[in-house]
DNA sequence: CAGTCCTCTTGAACGTGTTCAAAAAAAGGG
DNA sequence: CCCTTTTTTTGAACACGTTCAAGAGGACTG
């Protein structure tokens, strides 16, 4: 009992430094004996709670999904129209990721490593995956577009990978403030919403289908 | 005069001996050591000729885009619709990168680091980018497609974002044989074609316009 | 040929992430 | 309260990428 909250003091102590730690100095020049030294413990120790030192950016992860979504929810309530809420959505994460670009960068990388757990395509990030498309079914669902049925199923998923996309642009934008991704989004949304809407015409419609199509295979685990 | 043929030689004895050591025991498990060892040369040597584990990649890259060039250019030769030669010149990379896709992984995960001279968009890799691109204006140039005139220019660059996406899948793909990368080219191309050939159609027209601006204003180095 | 410079080479040493055998602390059982 | 088992903690040790002061080997100059 009392060892448990004891062992998850411990634990949430050491992830809290980490993520200190992290945002002072960068992610580098933050090292494991500087971690374990701060949050007054042995190195062995931080091992024990974390495989690895990759292992403690989860929690960034975490937090950042956490105040996306809620921060989304929120703006999200007063719009209606499809693309305002597709960009409300995305330009709230890039205001919420913001202050963690500067060495946000190298989190990104270590997740790109199709291996490590922390990739958003693993099965260990299925949840917040999971979460993050039902955020954007979110988009679609309260919005007022009207679309291909077929294309309705798939397109949250297809906005998920849209906006990894995006991330992937924001973790190699230097302009300032990032205006850069700001100016992707601004311009891209509506492109894409436009695109939607014309999968209803009827030249259109073979081409949606079979995009749907191909993503529902891909999806597939072989 | 002499000299110069001798550092060549040592250089180039070293960046033989890691890229087979890479192939034979993967990135990871080949230490500098190996490698200095395997070539007969001390670890600081082959820390003059290169200035670290990761530069030691490049050698890889070149060759594959080497092949890829000369492959493609002959394949090409005998076809003239748009979508068979993009299909043409992406299956034949496929192919071309299929022995190195076991521990390929791991460098395409370090080229993701948008610090590091491997990064396809960084400047050190510009020469190459504007080869592969190059590649894909010739696909375009030499096939009969109908094209917004606008969008022809881009055109290349957009595909070589593509092919990008289609890199990034294949790093991720664990099928055998990775042929759901093959069959994301098989249908994703004639997708692409028909979205092209699209945008001659007026409705079409303004998305197409501003795709072009678009891509030309992020082109942009702010 | 002696002296000077430049290119190339060496290997010990440093800092890092990570491991592991051992100890300490806590829990449970009689 | 002692004994056993499990959980937690320790810090020395290891392997690796990287650096650097020192030197070897020649090429050029006067």
């Amino acid at each position: 009992m009392q060892r448990v909250a004891k062992s998850e003091e411990t634990r949430s102590l050491i992830v809290t430094t980490a993520m200190r730690l992290f945002t002072e100095n960068g992610y580098d020049r933050t090292t494991m004996r500087a971690i374990a030294a701060e949050a007054g413990v042995s190195v062995g120790n931080a091992y024990y709670y974390f495989s690895s030192k990759e292992q403690l950016i989860q929690g960034f992860y975490d937090e950042i999904a956490r105040q996306h979504l809620s921060a989304a929810r929120l703006v999200l309530a007063g719009e209606s129209g499809f693309a305002a809420r597709l960009k409300t959505v995305l330009l709230c994460w890039l205001d919420i990721a913001e202050p963690y670009h500067r060495f946000g960068t190298q989190f990104f990388v270590n997740a790109a490593d199709p291996e490590s757990p922390l990739s958003p395509f693993s099965d260990d990030s299925s949840a917040a995956r999971e979460a993050s498309i039902g955020l954007l079914r979110e988009v679609v669902d309260g919005s007022d577009v009207k679309l291909d049925p077929e294309l309705r199923d798939q397109l949250p998923e297809l906005l998920w990978l849209y906006q990894m996309g995006v991330v992937l642009f924001w973790v190699h934008d230097r302009s300032a403030g990032t205006k850069r991704s700001r100016m992707l989004v601004e311009r891209s949304v509506p492109l894409l919403a436009r695109l939607a809407a014309l999968s209803r015409l009827r030249v259109f419609r073979p081409v949606s289908r079979e995009i749907v199509d191909l993503i529902r295979d891909l999806a597939k685990r072989d």
